[in-house]
DNA sequence: AACTGTTTTAAACGTTTGTTTGAACCACTT
DNA sequence: AAGTGGTTCAAACAAACGTTTAAAACAGTT
């Protein structure tokens, strides 16, 4: 195609990528929060247990590993690499973006696990996200990696064995420094 | 300085890069087998705990964070990096240099978590991988994340949590699909 | 001091990359 | 049918990049 008509549309290369990547996360991040309300609903006046917020997180994010249409693995790998060494010019963008879902998982987050302080939920969502994305990122190769001993087309599993882990390591008790 | 050095030298970029990341990649997996070998000394006829596993995985990746010697915050930016969305001309090389690393980490995982079936130690190393590249990454930048809430420099606490949360996943039970 | 092989340097080369330009094109109005 | 605003296209542009070259500088040997 015409890389002329690129510039004429998004002025720029740079801008042109934040665009495209924003309208990929925009998505995800709204059916993120949809499920957590949906959860949040469900569960009444109870906390949302913390295996249902993390599946409000991870899966509408590897889902698109499967569904080209939503930009499929190649948007898993660009969103894991954006995340894990950013662009300088993306930053601003992606903190506004992510601000919303700090917020809510935040609250989601204290109500499941009482008595965890603030600081020890960041650090270890912020462990989660890293465990998500590189999941996301190598979906599909990982069968290549395992030497063939798992499966790489199982989203399911995948999802599943994500929020076990993820919930495991949320949960466990502190340890003494 | 002067480019032509550099072709001189290394023949092109590519293998500048390549040999560059390997020097620097080198001895952080030597120093993880000699822990883990110093850890399996320790224990003796025990299998090694699974925090102390954990550890020797961790401890000599995130430690370079404040060696600047090392290669400190960049190197660990590069090799997140790299392993997250490897560039495929380094695909072969780092297959070769982890090798040895899957080998004995899968025994030691084995003989600390008897009874979890292989693929699934598989799957939550690589979570672990994950956790633990997202969070060398981040090393320094956290503390502006996290909104001020977390410190960027305690290494040490870093690498606790998340030895605490990586145990804690790999040593879940089992879930049912 | 001349000779050897190696290393460094500045300059040049050919590509690639991101962007701009001006003409052609199209859909739509008057 | 001429005119208008917006869109596409081929071509040109400048800057950046990776590499090569040939001459200069250097260290060590004879």
């Amino acid at each position: 195609m015409n890389l002329a008509a690129v510039n004429y549309y998004f002025g720029s290369k740079e801008d042109l990528y934040k665009q495209m990547l924003l309208r990929r996360v925009r998505p995800v991040n709204e059916e993120r929060l949809n499920l957590l309300t949906q959860a949040e609903q469900l569960a009444g006046d109870q906390p949302v247990p913390i295996r249902s917020v993390l599946d409000t997180f991870i899966r509408p994010l590897l889902r698109r590993a499967t569904d080209s249409a939503l930009g499929g693995m190649s948007f898993l790998r660009l969103i894991s690499r954006d995340l894990t060494d950013p662009q300088p010019f993306m930053l601003d963008e992606m903190a506004r973006e992510f601000d919303p879902l700090v917020t809510r998982y935040t609250h989601a987050l204290t109500q499941a696990l009482p008595g965890t302080p603030l600081p020890e939920l960041f650090w270890r969502m912020q462990f989660t996200i890293g465990a998500v994305l590189f999941a996301a990122a190598h979906q599909h190769d990982f069968e290549r990696i395992s030497h063939g001993l798992c499966r790489g087309d199982d989203l399911d599993g995948c999802i599943r064995r994500l929020v076990d882990f993820c919930a495991a390591g949320m949960g466990t008790p502190l340890s003494t420094p």
